[in-house]
DNA sequence: GACACTTAATTCAACACGTGAACCAATAGG
DNA sequence: CCTATTGGTTCACGTGTTGAATTAAGTGTC
């Protein structure tokens, strides 16, 4: 339908905002009158808008902005229940959230996704596609589960099933990878350079942006620190080896060796005893720090990200946690590279999820803009 | 001078040997009118030849390959000395071999170069570029070493100033680096895929192919394992950290770890020792693989490639070393990830790097096949 | 306020490139 | 010797892109 220098179009805008026609001229190399007939096919098609006009010396230029109506995307989050949908639009704005019943059967994930359709859409049209983040692996096409120990899945054909009962394009990925691509599709860094997302929740999760793509991985394994092994001869993890990241710097972790020293679970608790002189607690946090410090140090010494973004909830990490976890990057990278690397700590809401999911929707409309039948259910 | 199409195909017959123009129709997408026009272009230029016919039913189809003499390169290895130059051609033979004396200074450095030609060349035309391959950062353009603790280079334009006194495109690149892309331009692995080459000597380093490409990382600092912490409170680095894999696994760590113990610090004597039963010996060694097998872990974790591969001289991987590396690695990696990778231990000579080296200029050429004036000195 | 100047965007004839279909070439097998 | 089969070439044609000219829409100046 459209040819790859529109698609490039498309993805320039997506990621500098709003262009000229002339400015979209010298990006792609394209000669101006090409691109004045290649963007009024995606005016005509819907894709583009006229924003703004931009005064200066000479004709203003007028800036060729996504029109966010012309393509929504679901986005489910299978990481936790209560099973969160959001619907976005092209540019990742919010535009609903809606909940639904837990499942883990994906034939049944698919008819909750498809009855909760209406009250997420609220009556918009063309809605693109339906991305969904999981826990587990996925393979390169995203639409078979090659294994999932959340939701007990050995190489199910998880998006087939349920685009079978939504009746729109479907596609899974791991949570952490569509969060990661999220932030480059929807997020604040949306430039073709390369970045780490480290998510610390319950798990702990990391998706790589290389260039500018998602690096999934040869098996769609790449970023798995969770599993990898900070403390040789630690903790036993549910994995079968010892001493993984996640045994000491998950939340969950972090929960279960306060409860064992008689200490509330809760990391905000936790923390007030830590800053009140608490020795016990002060030990679990520091471990817990140094040990995610010294993974996101090995991906830095490893990768060389730009930008390195760890996403917390509940301010997990905005105490003690998060001070050492600094402190152990910081000393466990090479001074040359510390000092270049953006290493971001932030805040997230339960949704992340299903805004990375809608996002893995988006990229794959963004390579294929094509609108579906049930536009106009 | 030529199209895109054209350099594809010129990488295609690189990575797969020589390939019929209907092979090329099918794996460049193009109709087999323009392949016929496009690959004669390539024939009358030098840089294809008709290697072979097959015969089958029909036609017998005429193999295109590249023309190695279309284009020599020259490697130089600044990594030890002594500094070894070698010459290849297009395909990665080698053609050629000779020794330089040691200096620090790039432009000596360059007139080293310049005067080793002549019988590096052996009258041989068509010399392309010279690739150069030294411990330390260097910059995207591969033209400024950022940082060589090793040559006490920092922000040295060391490309511009050898290019003055050779007058050929002369780049460098970090040692492992140059290594990896050896591998995967004139090596084995000549296919897109993801591989990671560690390559253990006196140092340790390591390179990435990421989907075919070498991926240098957003400070040309990808694959800085030899200063990962694998040891946290180990023994100290000369970069100012503690317990970074060099200081464990490196031969220059293990030399210095035996002298201490009083026992040889040949690796080989080291072995045999450890066959023989003797304990520090074996403490030695199992702490070296254990440390290398760690990092290689990471790595697996991290980055999820489909192969590993770690290239040793002296056979220095043959014996408990090695097979304590292997052991940790399986130990250390999610079992349903480490069955899918393949690891390779392979022995390499002195030239590795010199032949890395000339991989990078061959990379150039291949981006843009000109060839310079100095042909016909 | 008329005019020159500047930059944005469009139009249009010219053209380069890739394609499909037909054609020629070279072999195996009957 | 004929046919089937596949490889490779030729050529008229169409599509998509370009450069130059043109139109458009402003600002700054005297």
């Amino acid at each position: 339908m459209f040819n790859p220098v529109q698609l490039q179009m498309l993805r320039l805008i997506s990621e500098a905002g709003p262009l000229s026609r002339t400015e979209l001229a010298g990006r792609t190399g394209m000669s101006k009158a090409a691109v004045s007939l290649l963007t009024r096919e995606l005016l005509d098609g819907g894709l583009l808008a006229e924003t703004e006009t931009v005064r200066g010396t000479g004709r203003p230029s007028i800036r060729l902005g996504l029109l966010g109506s012309s393509a929504h995307f679901v986005g489910v989050s299978l990481v936790e229940a209560p099973v969160v949908m959001v619907l976005t639009d092209l540019n990742g704005k919010l535009l609903g959230r809606h909940e639904i019943d837990w499942s883990n059967d994906a034939s049944e994930v698919g008819r909750l996704i498809a009855a909760g359709l209406p009250a997420l859409t609220a009556g918009r049209a063309n809605v693109a596609g339906v991305g969904v983040a999981l826990s587990g692996y996925v393979d390169p096409s995203q639409t078979r589960c090659l294994k999932s120990t959340l939701l007990g899945w050995q190489d199910v054909p998880a998006a087939s099933l349920m685009e079978a009962e939504i009746g729109l394009p479907t596609a899974i990925e791991n949570d952490a990878k569509a969060v990661a691509l999220g932030e480059r599709l929807f997020g604040a860094i949306r430039d073709k350079g390369s970045f780490s997302l480290i998510s610390v929740g319950d798990g702990i999760g990391c998706g790589h942006i290389i260039n500018g793509r998602l690096y999934r991985g040869s098996h769609g394994g790449a970023g798995e620190i969770a599993h990898a092994t900070i403390e040789p001869d630690g903790l036993p993890c549910r994995c079968g080896k010892r001493g993984c990241l996640d045994t000491v710097a998950s939340l969950m972790a972090i929960q279960s060796s306060a409860r064992t020293a008689g200490l509330p679970g809760d990391v905000k608790a936790l923390e007030q005893l830590a800053s009140n002189g608490h020795g016990e607690a002060i030990a679990i946090l520091h471990r817990a720090g140094a040990a995610l410090g010294l993974a996101i140090a090995q991906i830095i010494q490893i990768i060389d990200p730009e930008r390195i973004i760890v996403t917390h909830r509940h301010g997990a990490l905005d105490g003690l946690y998060g001070t050492v976890t600094r402190a152990t990057i910081e000393a466990n990278v090479l001074p040359r590279i510390a000092g270049e690397i953006d290493i971001q700590f932030r805040h997230v809401s339960a949704d992340i999820w299903a805004r990375g999911a809608a996002s893995i929707a988006a990229d794959k409309f963004l390579s294929n803009p094509v609108l579906h039948q049930k536009d106009v259910v």
